[in-house]
DNA sequence: ACCATCTAGTTTAACGTTAAACTATTAAAC
DNA sequence: GTTTAATAGTTTAACGTTAAACTAGATGGT
């Protein structure tokens, strides 16, 4: 039984236990969330011929696309890949280990230190940007231009709506 | 910095370090992929109140929608949820512990259980579910019924193409 | 009947995440 | 200047997941 087969039973199922709940917010989120894990799941072979994972390569390409020369700031990282700072320090020291990134002290602040790709780190992601580019594109290309460019538009509109969402 | 600001951003780092690379893909999945963390974090607050989590939650929901009055095999739920048995079987021990659910042995076949709701356990669920659906409402709400519609379209097209590219 | 194979579920070890406590350092108040 | 508060990053304990090994029970061929 595939992913959109599932679906359409989870939605007979609560028509039928609990015929007087509207059960298309639980079938339209659902669908949110399995898309997401099947996208997740068919990258995450690339990355495993690397001997990373979603998380370490987060850590790379972040490094690679936003960070300046001398390199970015731990908590700043943090921010951007949306983990809490243990996280960044745990997969930071499995990078460093690697030889992939390494932390840099900086002079006017003992706290902090900056983060950088190392040479061996900068080739490894750059090899594997364009392999991952095309992995995705090759997800999304049951979508045609049309389609891709409107739902990346109701997911941004989604993202802004929940935001401003009061918790609970 | 809110996601969509995140996301503009993350493309014109990709523009300016790689303009050689369409970055819309890695946006466009990334869009996705945020949206889904951003639902389940909302969504998770009204769990955490029941002593759930959305593992947990999907457990009970998925008994209560789709197990005959018998139970469910615990594979099958498995199946359902797409997890290992391992994670099942954790699950299922802390929700059996606290007396939601039950593991009846069937007489015909003594490797499997069917696993049921307890009374406790079914009127449990049957609280939070229309919390639930109204959380999930009022996070789909800053789009309109035909927006919705559509996203929900979309997502079961890029699920099936997703499930249909071989693997690499 | 017997042995090999399959199936259901559990256990274990390794991994990765969070919340919270902690260390070290910097900034601010007075 | 000294104490107070804030900040950056790490450590620890608890949790939850997977892959793989394992236990126990069913099935099939001969």
């Amino acid at each position: 039984m595939n992913s959109v087969e599932i679906l359409k039973q989870v939605e007979q199922d609560w028509q039928r236990t609990r015929p007087e709940i509207d059960p298309q917010p639980m079938v339209s989120v659902l669908a949110l969330l399995r898309a997401a894990m099947a996208v997740q799941k068919k990258t995450e072979i690339l990355f495993s011929e690397y001997g990373l994972n979603t998380a370490t390569f987060g850590v790379l390409a972040t490094l690679r696309r936003s960070a300046p020369p001398e390199g970015m700031v731990l908590s700043q990282l943090a921010d951007y890949v949306l983990v809490t700072r243990a996280a960044i320090t745990n997969r930071v020291d499995r990078l460093e280990k690697r030889g992939l990134v390494e932390r840099c002290s900086v002079e006017h602040d003992r706290r902090t230190s900056l983060l950088r790709l190392t040479l061996q780190g900068r080739e490894m992601i750059d090899e594997i940007i364009p392999q991952h580019v095309e992995n995705e594109r090759q997800l999304l290309a049951t979508l045609d231009r049309k389609e891709q460019a409107l739902l990346h538009t109701l997911l941004l509109k989604l993202l802004s709506g929940i935001e401003s969402v009061e918790a609970k």
